[in-house]
DNA sequence: GTCTATACCCGGATAGAC
DNA sequence: GTCTATCCGGGTATAGAC
């Protein structure tokens, strides 16, 4: 019989997943405690606040999507589909477990004050993680223009992410991988 | 002498700035009332709520934001610049008085829970009005295939918003005019 | 480490006078 | 219509026992 996880863990799980659903601003703290089936005083003696949690939560969405990112790139079949594979990779991720509204990182930003360390800091890591990426696996296609090219895709990402709130989030990542999937057949 | 706009009008002009650039969430009504200088009651009295004052300010954001991009459109030498407008109307749009963090009318459908209809119905108004036009003015480039030309700059320019979380939202402008001008380079 | 119970406070909204 | 003063709830955080 597996071990049931201890609370901390069982915390940061629900909260990567409420928080990813219903947003940050959105979820109350006690919707967080009720699903993990933990007390307030456990919650903060591990995170110290409601923030400390996101931050926690949102460093462990990080891997998992570098993980799930990374797999899709594995998978495909040539340099084309490599870097194409985010968009495959953003639709199964989105869907794993509850499906997400649109972006945990841009949502931390959006919905915390301007001068937060901690969101800004989660979605700076983010973006790291994108760009440094798309530059890798762009860089077979554009050569010595892959931080150019890198950085367009960047824009389409984004861009996807945002369509989520517009329409349909399913709708909105195929939209994103045709858009991107245009942008490489023009290219040079 | 001019006579001073009334409280309504002081509270719209409030509302629109600072939810702009703080976000709804982060933006204390009080913060609203000390702005305009008005009384909360006179708030609640006009607008019955927070969010019916949020409605009414993005309804006429929505109007301005309108009105500036169809400037921007009819000052542009040729069909690309006329389709490319959008980006330069969004800079000119976002520094107008009190610099907007990112997207007013996102940044309303991403904090609002999921089922709020008000949030919703002011996005969708701008997503209408982004698509709608994108369309008339990618036809004389596009031809028949100018709403699916519109389809991928609405996500160049919902990524340009995006990215104004990511960085700086000048920089973000452009970079979402560089990638909108890739695309048509490439396109067919 | 974890629980129960509670304190505290911020922020949206209202009462009633003028 | 507008003001001053106040209420009230939801939500974060803590005290103290086990």
């Amino acid at each position: 019989m597996t071990p049931q996880p201890g609370a901390r863990q069982r915390l940061l799980d629900a909260a990567e997943e409420l928080f990813a659903a219903g947003g940050f601003a959105g979820t109350p703290v006690d919707a967080v405690l009720s699903r993990a089936g933990v007390a307030p005083a456990t919650l903060y003696a591990h995170f110290g606040s409601k923030t400390g949690l996101q931050a926690a939560a949102l460093a462990a969405r990080l891997r998992r999507w570098d993980d799930a990112w990374a797999a899709a790139v594995a998978a495909a079949p040539d340099d084309r589909a490599r870097l194409l594979a985010v968009f495959d990779a953003l639709a199964a991720f989105r869907t794993s477990g509850t499906p997400s509204r649109w972006c945990a990182f841009l949502d931390a930003a959006a919905g915390a004050p301007a001068d937060d360390g901690t969101a800004a800091t989660a979605l700076a890591e983010d973006t790291a993680l994108l760009r440094g990426r798309l530059r890798e696996l762009a860089a077979p296609l554009a050569g010595d223009r892959a931080a150019e090219l890198a950085e367009h895709l960047l824009v389409v990402v984004s861009g996807a992410l945002a369509m989520a709130l517009r329409t349909d989030p399913a709708a909105a990542t195929a939209q994103g991988r045709a858009t991107a999937a245009a942008l490489l057949d023009g290219w040079r």
